[in-house]
RNA sequence: GGGCGCUUAGCUCAGCUGGUUCAGAGCAUCUGCCUUACAAGCAGAGGGUCGGCGGUUCGAAUCCGUCAGCGCCCACCA
């Protein structure tokens, strides 16, 4: 049968993938094995595959199928998130495309719809995750939305607040007022902006005399005496209940016990003192809007201040800043040019207000100046507005016990990081951290599961009818019913339900020391992007101590940022993000993993180029075509040649070898290494070398049959090979494996296991010695390149001089078996000989100390040959001199172990007989 | 403003607790080859004062200091 030259993946990826289904390859119970378990980082429901997938999915496929033909019970579980606020934000989009408004439906039409768009949306990531080659245990597919997961979420949430761990309380927030919610500290991402800084004039608002000490910096103006405030939200001036200065600053002494008028608002004001006001920024002075800023809050809090919020939710002006307005003016009279009426600015957007305020204030000569200025500002991870600091009620986990049980097993390599550098970012964290606001304002999630009772007071309670029960102990009114309760509107934070990912897939939460828990936790490894180490990792780290009492993983592999080869992140909006699914359809599967494995250090940004895609198809065509050549052999009797015995002998030895250096490439998670030591071994080591020796050669056009004892090994080395390749390119090495040899139903290499055994002193003997052979080999190869010599054409390799080192033979036994057969073979020699003396006209090369010349006649070139030699001699006597001068360095030879000493003598030595043989060379030419 | 990391061949990166695996790999480049497994290939070749400067040492890509450039994380300077 006649095998295409070209694999083509296509025809064979969709054919293995279902065969592992159909025999359950992939799926794990608890058995006596030593589990391998790697739950997924559950990719968001509706999600479609990306790179950062492809890069983070390949990682954990590798060390999952590489563990299961260690012999492990691997065991991968998939799954997705319900992403709150991202799917959330998707539903209310498309209602509105649809002209409904969110608003508008009740929370439970509103989940119907996003239930709708899930289960047409969800699932498609974990579909194009098989594409991929995903050996996830499917049966075991787990959403963070579930009823095993919701339960769990929601007992932990019980739990936890009888713990004392969750209270409710009016807390600053991060407010996104766009989707609406409460954000935690970690979903919101700074952004440099340009912006202003504004210089507004604040009157004092009483004739008492300026105490004019020395230092004060005074303003004064037609309109009177002046204090200037720099801010970069000119319109929060609305909600100024106080102006603040820094005891110790010299400039504002006379400001000291005044009180000045809010300009435009015309609200009077105190002036405080406070040292948290940095006397270098701006003019000292500091607005206080304690509604509006996080340290304005605490200012506010600490002098007993009112905080006015000026915003409606949606960050547009509310109509209190009217009232309030009026309110104040009523109280005190100011000047009417120091105020303008606020109504107009109720309903506006605030930046637009922003805008407004700032040229009514220039208009009415109550802005000193406004600069250019560049400013960190928070915004939403999600969707990208501005944060709003906002005071709200919310739900909110106590860190601190938390952070303490899960610092120390990370500190001390219980949980190892790798790359180790994460350690310090984590320490940081915990050290420094605050309270978790768990509650969102969205209706797609856990709800809150509390229960306000109709005259105030709450209950905390996993179902309804436990919380009735509570509620009617609590309130002592035995006759209280459901419908006089009325449960949290809240959702809970995406990751308050993933936090438990590890735990709740083996349902440790509602079942806890059930056989699936006991068995597969802790899991092994853990493969994620460091962009969610605080959201996620750290926080499965604290759940793992507190419910399982121990950790969820042992090992935590932190990818990097995949990008494209400019180094720009991927992204929509550049286009540089080619299609997953687009690849794999041009190269293969095997080969976009390949693709990705190639420049993936742990923890190092990936520049991704489609090119090392095509590096990956044409190691695949290189395994196939391998494969074509050793299947194509016919197989007789006989004895094995020479050559092919030293190579078989080799091949085994070598791959003892590099089974070792695969193992430790593994050990250390450096996967792009252990990928890159396997492509050497089979292209080079495997193809180039081991292959070139045992291919039968042909006679009069007919390719001659291979003996019976090179066939079979090099069929056994194929199989070790595609073990070892497996991993990295699962398809092609199963439908190889399974055509190498009659295979039973149900088979598969990645069942298959690969023990091999340690390499023997004997064997690294060999594969150093065979690495002369190949510099023998290359030698002449170089000779016949650089003389134009067909490679077909026979030549005759001499040895010159005696004694020379083995493993070329020796005085008593010239060049003899494998190894001499090897060198005739690879060179195309016809004879292999020692002589005392080359013969005229060859060309030499050394190695070592070795000298060996390929006798030419008539093709050699003196003049070019004596070049050669001359360049040659003087770069080792360049060399000689620079050892010799280490030796004359007493305090080197004195101070320096003895074996670097004599490693020098030798080399010393060695050159000089490399001089000595050059030079006579030179004389005989 | 604090902390961490990086800088080695044209590109992407290895180089562990200083000394024969010390200047390496893959890709790219160049030169020959349509040699009966593979041109998505074969054979050969070129290419780097290891970011700059200073120090420690008999000896530094490797350790220390410093400067420059790049990147990441954290932080409430309005």
């Amino acid at each position: 049968m006649e095998i295409s030259s070209k694999y083509s993946p296509s025809e064979v990826e969709g054919k293995w993938y279902q065969y592992w289904l159909d025999n359950q390859l992939f799926s794990s119970k608890p058995d006596g094995r030593e589990p391998y378990t790697v739950v997924i980082p559950p990719p968001n429901v509706t999600g479609v595959l990306h790179m950062g997938h492809v890069l983070n999915e390949t990682i954990q496929d590798i060390l999952v199928r590489h563990a299961r033909m260690e012999g492990k019970n691997a065991c991968w579980v998939p799954g997705t998130d319900h992403a709150s606020i991202a799917t959330e934000a998707k539903v209310v989009n498309q209602l509105a495309e649809q002209g409904i408004k969110k608003t508008d439906l009740s929370r439970d039409e509103f989940l119907k719809h996003a239930w709708a768009w899930t289960e047409e949306h969800g699932g498609i990531i974990l579909k194009q995750l098989r594409k991929l080659g995903c050996s996830c245990d499917w049966d075991r597919t787990a959403f963070t939305m579930d009823e095993p997961r919701s339960e769990s979420v929601i007992k932990v949430f019980v739990d936890l607040y009888r713990k004392g761990l969750i209270y409710r309380g009016v807390r600053m927030v991060n407010w996104d007022p766009k989707a609406l919610t409460a954000l935690s500290d970690e979903e919101v991402i700074y952004k440099e902006e340009h912006t202003k800084l504004y210089y507004m004039k604040y009157y004092l608002a009483d004739d008492a005399p300026i105490a004019d000490g020395e230092g004060n910096v005074i303003h004064k103006d037609e309109r009177g005496y002046y204090a200037v405030v720099a801010t970069t939200r000119p319109e929060t001036i609305m909600g100024d209940v106080a102006m603040c200065i820094n005891p110790n600053d010299p400039k504002n002494q006379w400001l000291k016990g005044r009180k000045v008028i809010v300009p435009v608002v015309g609200r009077v004001i105190p002036v405080i003192e406070d040292e948290y006001v940095d006397i270098e920024f701006g003019t000292g002075c500091l607005k206080v809007t304690p509604a509006h800023d996080v340290n304005d809050y605490m200012l506010g809090e600490k002098y007993n201040l009112e905080a006015i919020d000026i915003f409606n939710d949606d960050a547009t002006l509310s109509d209190r800043i009217a009232t309030a307005q009026q309110a104040s003016l009523a109280e005190v009279r100011v000047p009417d040019d120091f105020v303008i009426g606020l109504e107009k600015y109720v309903g506006t957007e605030r930046f637009a207000c922003r805008r407004q305020i700032a040229e009514d204030m220039v208009a009415a000569g109550l802005m000193e100046k406004i600069e250019d200025y560049d400013n960190k500002i928070g915004c939403s991870e999600r969707t990208g507005v501005p944060i709003e600091p906002k005071l709200s009620m919310q739900w909110f986990l106590k860190m601190e016990h938390l952070a303490e049980i899960a610092l120390a097993p990370v500190m001390n390599d219980d949980i190892q990081f790798y790359p180790a550098k994460y350690k310090n970012t984590y320490r940081h964290w915990l050290e420094n951290i605050k309270d978790w606001c768990i509650s969102r304002q969205l209706w797609w999630g856990h709800r809150i599961p509390a229960w306000y009772l109709p005259e105030g007071g709450y209950v905390v309670a996993e179902n309804e009818q436990e919380a009735l029960q509570l509620a009617r102990e609590k309130s002592g009114k035995a006759d209280l019913q459901l419908t006089d309760l009325r449960q949290d509107e809240d959702a809970l934070d995406t990751w308050f339900s993933s936090w438990l990912w590890p735990i709740s897939l083996f349902d440790g939460i509602r079942n806890p020391g059930n056989e699936e828990i006991s068995y597969y936790y802790p899991t092994a490894d853990l493969v994620t992007g460091p962009d969610i180490i605080f959201f996620w990792v750290a926080r499965m780290i604290m759940a793992g101590y507190e419910y399982e009492g121990k950790m969820p993983f042992k090992h935590v592999y932190f990818t990097g940022i995949v990008r494209d080869k400019l180094g720009r992140k991927m992204s929509k909006s550049l286009g540089n993000s080619p299609d997953p699914l687009d690849l794999i359809e041009r190269f293969g599967a095997d080969g976009v993993r390949m693709g990705m494995m190639l420049s993936a250090p742990a923890g190092n940004d990936i520049l991704f180029d489609e090119s090392l895609c095509e590096q990956g198809r044409n190691f695949n065509n290189k395994i196939w075509n391998a494969f074509r050549l050793v299947k194509g052999w016919e197989v007789a009797d006989g004895e094995q040649p020479a050559a092919a015995q030293l190579a078989t002998t080799w091949f085994a030895a070598k791959l003892r070898l590099a089974a070792e250096e695969l193992a430790d490439d593994f050990s250390k998670y450096r996967l792009s290494e252990a990928l890159m030591t396997v492509y050497k071994l089979f292209w080079d080591e495997f193809s180039s070398w081991y292959l070139e020796m045992v291919k039968p050669a042909y006679v009069d056009g007919k390719p001659q049959p291979v003996d019976r004892a090179t066939y079979d090994a090099t069929l056994q080395f194929f199989e070790v090979l595609l073990k070892m390749l497996h991993p990295f390119m699962p398809f092609i090495t199963e439908e190889l494996w399974q055509a190498l040899y009659d295979r039973k139903p149900g088979e598969s290499i990645m069942r298959s296991e690969l023990h091999i055994t340690a390499p023997t002193d004997a064997d690294r003997k060999l594969c150093a010695d065979f690495e002369t052979v190949k510099e023998i080999v290359t030698n002449v190869r170089a000779v016949r390149s650089q003389k134009n010599i067909a490679p077909k054409e026979k030549l005759t390799l001499e040895i010159v001089g005696a004694p020379y080192n083995p493993p070329v033979g020796d005085e008593s036994t010239p060049p003899t078996g494998g190894l001499r057969g090897a060198i005739l073979k690879m060179a195309n020699l016809s004879a292999v000989n020692v002589v005392t003396e080359k013969s005229k006209g060859s060309a030499s090369f050394l190695i070592g100390t070795n000298e060996y010349a390929v006798p030419l006649g008539d093709l050699i070139d003196v003049e070019a040959e004596r070049k050669k030699l001359e360049g040659e001699l003087q770069r080792i006597e360049g060399f000689r001199t620079s050892v010799e001068k280490k030796l004359q360095n007493e305090r080197f030879v004195q101070n320096a172990p003895a074996a670097v000493v004599e490693m020098e003598r030798k080399k010393l030595a060695d050159a000089d007989q490399k001089i000595a043989a050059i030079r006579e060379n030179l004389a005989n030419l």
